[in-house]
DNA sequence: GAAGTTATATTATCATACAATATGGCGAAA
DNA sequence: TTTCGCCATATTGTATGATAATATAACTTC
């Protein structure tokens, strides 16, 4: 009697083909079994596919599979236990600030409930650590943060060239801060300005992005001036119009989801 | 002509003693190493020993070994390079939020910095999600809130029975947020409560847990009302509190360190 | 001395075998 | 019939040895 109980969930269809003869490499394994799991292939709790099966799907030996499957499981995605199998764990114990997971999240598409929640943990964040960052800055970290200001300032800038210099300044004020946990907020920041280019819109306001250097000098100022409370209010202001502008532009898109 | 250019550090001293003929495991050689990284016996952007030097120091196998590091380059400890080695990342690429790298911050001893950080990060957040938790709490999520509340008020609490149930209402109040970024922070506060247990000193102090209780109870009841600028107030409250009674024990102790 | 080429050390992948372990089935005893 | 304990088996965990890929360093050529 050869009876077999087929707990588990079927195939992992991986989002990238794969050309004959193309090597998929570790990475991109990593990621098209993360992107499933994120994508909700798996119930929480649900068993994935035995290792033989993953090998023979994705067309690898059985030691990048297995370094696969532990590099998602240090991320919280899934455990594995002999003789068990590989399990998905539930969402509150993937460790959402792994700017993998993040990537994938984007790669899935953005919706707004995503987006929110993005908006919703910077603006509890960056304001207190531009706050310490008031009372603990080194004059070193003043003056790259007044190079980037400079940065803002310069003409000609893309959209692009401009959410880099963004980003900067953000990381900057973070470390400042003298907090590690508010620094590795980081991965978080960086999401939500990625997410302003799923998007094709080639929407370059000249005006906002006046507006928004300056709201961004703000902060350094209060920053250098050493006042707490006005670098975590300037802050929530440039987080804020972040957020409406982002807002305005997801209302034109017919559907919650982009990209 | 030999030379043999050893840019490389020295080997990494495991923590756990290994008697003879015991197996160490992979998680505690990932901790082993993940220690000795977060001590700081690598600088920045040092080499770790090559894998041949780690394989005879551990006495495990390749195998083991390449999982071993593949874990800890998926918390962002490290970076492997054909040919190269594997690298120290900088801290900042660390992610802090993960729940082992915490829990090895802590074997290394609780110095009042990184305890200090980690009231901050939670002063940051937790208010926050108790405000958003007033708004979006589901009956279900309250029904359990205030079961905990009654646990709080269970006479005979030992520290260790007290801070369970601490740590349950964090949580449940940071899933209560709808923000899973939130919910990640879990492992903080786990951490921050973990914290409360490296002294050995036995204070029960009844009534200083009588009044964390009643604390307690007020973020719930605000959360309960839909009123999220008490909630945040309340919450802002308990941590203070529990940040001012932690900072007494420590005045106690001669060192900063303990543990 | 500079640029291109080759050699080599190190990680990356593959293949195979054996060990450890949890599950489910079987049987014995109550 | 039920419960407990033993045992077979499937699945992950570990070990070993070999080959591939690749970045550094040494070397050669101009």
């Amino acid at each position: 009697m050869m009876i077999v109980a087929q707990n588990r969930y079927r195939p992992i269809r991986a989002t990238v083909t794969r050309t004959a003869g193309t090597r998929m490499g570790q990475e991109q394994i990593v990621r098209a079994m993360g992107v499933s799991i994120l994508r909700g292939d798996y119930p929480e709790g649900a068993l994935l596919p035995a290792e033989g099966d993953l090998m023979s799907q994705f067309g690898i030996s059985r030691t990048v599979l297995r370094e696969v499957l532990k590099t998602l499981a240090a991320k919280g995605l899934v455990v594995s236990k002999t003789r068990v199998g590989t399990k998905v764990r539930a969402q509150v114990d993937w460790n959402m600030f792994d700017s993998d997971l993040l990537g994938w999240r984007l790669d899935l598409g953005m919706d707004l409930r995503f987006l929110n929640s993005l908006y919703e943990i910077r603006l509890a964040v960056e304001p207190a650590a531009s706050a310490l960052a008031a009372l603990r800055r080194s004059n070193e970290s003043l003056t790259r943060m007044r190079a980037l200001i400079d940065e803002f300032r310069q003409p000609g800038h893309t959209r692009s060239t401009f959410a880099e210099v963004d980003l900067a300044l953000h990381l900057e004020i973070a470390a400042a801060s003298g907090n590690p946990f508010m620094r590795s907020v980081g991965a978080i920041i960086e999401a939500a300005l990625m997410a302003s280019f799923v998007d094709s819109s080639p929407v370059t306001d000249q005006g906002r992005l006046a507006h928004s250097t300056e709201d961004h000098a703000a902060i350094v100022e209060a920053i250098a001036a050493g006042d707490a409370a006005a670098a975590a209010k300037a802050m929530t202001q440039v987080i804020e119009e972040g957020r409406k502008n982002r807002a305005l532009l997801l209302a034109r898109g017919s559907e919650g989801k982009i990209g």
